[in-house]
DNA sequence: TAATTACGCAACCTTACGGTTGCAAATATA
DNA sequence: TATATTTGCAACCGTAAGGTTGCGTAATTA
């Protein structure tokens, strides 16, 4: 089945092991560590972040460092880009509010 | 149920519904006449948007119009902020390695 | 008032998700 | 070579997700 970037961060263990790598690349060993789960929950877990391209291998040996992509976690700010203009707009207009409070109280 | 932000983006549906109504606030029936799926299913899609409030009702009559709640969605640009940094600084990089090739060029 | 319209709620069904355990393959170590 | 370690894969299970249909309720309209 084909895999999402935004089903894949939906998972809030998912999100936890990105910001983790964000840090350090880490092993499935020492990921699982940091979980309350079995070592092949987390596996689980990496490979669906993997299959969509959000973390990258690099192997050493027998075992597997897993880096952040940071450019497919950037789609996710693409995405966004179409909703920040908006509430860009909404802080703009509650600066004027803001200012127009101020000059009325002056 | 608790609902989370990152669950309800995952659907690409939900993402749709909320691009529509970035642009205008809609009823259920004038969403569901924009999708090959029954009223019901939008309206199961709109519950779990207004639950975790990235749509806010506004009741007109019998008719609700839905609108975003941006800054409900601003939660999710807080959450790449801690991401943002690395992909930043590989740019950076990247500008580096550029510049560098230039002045080899010359 | 009667009929229509817009919407939400509940029951139901199929499939996907997130967890478990067990096992096989590849690498490192005794 | 025999053993231990690291990892991935497959089978299984309970629950939640996403769709359907049917019905009840409130507001509009004839």
């Amino acid at each position: 089945m084909k895999r999402d970037i935004f089903q894949a961060i939906a998972d809030p263990t998912r999100r936890a092991i990105l910001a983790l790598i964000a840090i350090q690349a880490l092993t499935p060993n020492a990921m699982a560590e940091k979980f309350d789960m079995s070592r092949q929950a987390v596996s689980k877990h990496i490979k669906v972040l993997q299959e969509c391209e959000l973390i990258k291998p690099e192997h050493s040996g027998r075992e597997i460092y897993y880096h952040l992509n940071p450019q497919k976690m950037q789609e996710i700010d693409n995405w966004l880009a179409q909703f920040r203009k908006i509430w860009e707009t909404q802080f703009n207009q509650l600066d004027k509010v803001l200012s127009t409070m101020k000059k009325q109280k002056k």
